[in-house]
DNA sequence: GATGAATGAGCTTTCATTCAT
DNA sequence: CATGAATGAAAGCTCATTCAT
């Protein structure tokens, strides 16, 4: 009756992603996951000291890689120099490579860091990522409008790209061209906010 | 020490629409409700039958103005003649008055019934706006490029059209031009959308 | 069903001064105590708000008591000129009055402050209560005798006089003569300590 | 890594005597116990067959030594002759020899059988030592004074060289002239005892 | 209309003990 | 001999809901 303790960690993890991922931390019912890996609430407490602890297993490599990159904002900088480019398939082109070091910290484990935390010491991870973001779109926005009159798109456009990396990891499972779909929504937040900033550089032909 | 039945039942939809706000349903707690709306758990009861009474109280009227909104997809479709429209500021001015009209149903109440109601019998209205509008990205993408090769764009753009209505419900407080960022934001999508598509129509002078 | 809030609370407070007098704090079970009181855990948590809050009830009024006595180390010292007084009934007679108004908290309540606090925030007061019994004990010791080679013995016997009290009140309930039976022991303390430091003046004729 | 049987059986003694003086016998944890003796809760089991097994292995001895003292009663009451002998100093000296034969007995382990016990078949031990000593106290009590009013001094009193014992046991460690002072600890019941029961043969020169 | 006492099921966590390996 | 996985009962505590007053 007993199973090797790598295997039954392995089932508590994979029932405990699971039950993070639909219901967050709080809502997370550690009977429901120890019921769905096969074992009782006693011999839980022989592989994880807490529920946080069990949560922290799963994320803890994401939260190292999401603190990388909040300390390496320029890398999210690089592709600046695309801002100058007329042709979306240059852009793809030139994406993709870069984005190809980023996808596998997109996960679905970075997905609870970021959007199922709350209740645990990561519950903050998302309004950091979105001032990240937010501060960078300001950045861009005033160079190149200055005079453009909404300043609160700075926080909102942040916003839509977080959502969209989150909403992208969530349906990965269910797609194929995962990486190609990573660069289209960049490309497309890109597009978007050039649009509206009314430069015309892109997609001039 | 008795108030008028309509002063308390408004205190407690006040409380809960806060309560509801901040934690969701499920999380949120019938006692600080009640302490927050100044009775008690008792007192309650003569208001509302049940917790989800309460929160059915909040977004009936939301919900109603929802399912108007996906009887009437047309209209969705009614600024489709812009598609074609090479000015972005044409676009804001034919926008403006369209949106004056969904503005009034997209406040707090509508976020509670989109954002915040899983555990009650609306927990599926999100994915029914999600859906709606990817089968309009979905066409949208089409029509305009049938060769466009990342089909799960059109729910990715959907979901990102819905996230950023109920971001700047959020934000809505603390936006003075809370109008304007709204048709900024559907031209940012627009824009996007048709730039990832590789139409050249918009921006050409 | 209902009783009226006082009624539950007193046989709440009833109920967990003999759970935890026989169990002391941590080993008492908040279940025993609400089915001695004949209620439910659930309703237990209307009177109280924790564990400790419950044995906080019951202690409070004897630490504040019990931090009086610690600031009035002066009282204690008041029948310091007893020591020369040869005569045992003169003693009593003069032990009496000081004693009667220490006897008031000398209760059940301060046992469980004194000697069932262990898990609480209440754990040190026994160390404290011996501690300040023996500096005096030490500095008596000194004066009377500085020659006497035991140092030891001002802790144990300091040590004896607190656990003397607490046997004292333990048995309160059986005995008549309680306030007598204190006189009684502290005039044994203070025999025994003037006979082993050999100092003859009482008992002499 | 197999360790002779003898040594882990020890090390599991030595690690439980800690815990069980720390805690008592209901509030130690086997956990700790093996933990702090460098095996599993597993193999433990392989030692001792239960948790009151250990602590019967500890304090089987002195249980047996308990039970011979209580038998022999008469030894208890040998230095009864000294009552009559008004010096101090001859006391002392003939307590010496006395208790050199009973100082063994006052060991750890015979701490954990008369004041860490609860929960284990040895929990009467101490109620049992107290009434031992109730009884010559009453007894001598009635023999030296038979007018002394106040009876339920022989508990009392009892008790405190029950308490006394073991405070000084406790704190054997750290005392150099243990011997000692168990002779004045001795001297001071015997003193303070007779002190209330107005006998003023002692002192007297 | 209002109070708050009462219920009972739920939660996470700890523990001594058993047993397959 | 040794390991540590597994069990199941118990702990303190929270919650939506009911109901006597």
């Amino acid at each position: 009756m007993q199973i090797k303790k790598e295997d039954l960690r392995t089932k508590l993890l994979d029932a405990a992603e699971k039950e993070f991922y639909m219901k967050g931390f709080e809502k997370a019912s550690i009977r429901a996951i120890v019921k769905a890996a096969g074992t009782t609430t006693g011999n839980y407490y022989n592989y994880f000291e807490s529920k946080e602890a069990l949560f922290e297993a799963l994320v803890l490599e994401s939260d190292q890689a999401f603190h990388v990159m909040m300390d390496h904002e320029e890398a999210i900088d690089r592709p600046d120099d695309l801002w100058h480019t007329p042709d979306v398939h240059a852009w793809r082109e030139q994406l993709k490579p870069f984005f190809k070091t980023l996808l596998p910290v997109f996960n679905r484990r970075f997905y609870l860091l970021i959007a199922r935390s709350e209740g645990t010491k990561y519950a903050g991870r998302r309004e950091v990522f979105n001032r990240f973001f937010a501060e960078h779109f300001i950045d861009h926005m005033a160079r190149f409008n200055p005079d453009y009159p909404y300043a609160p798109m700075g926080t909102i456009l942040a916003k839509q790209l977080v959502d969209g990396i989150l909403n992208i990891i969530e349906s990965a499972d269910t797609i194929d061209a995962y990486e190609d779909i990573v660069i289209e929504f960049i490309l497309f937040i890109a597009i978007g906010t050039m649009g509206i900033l009314q430069r015309k550089e892109l997609s001039h032909d």
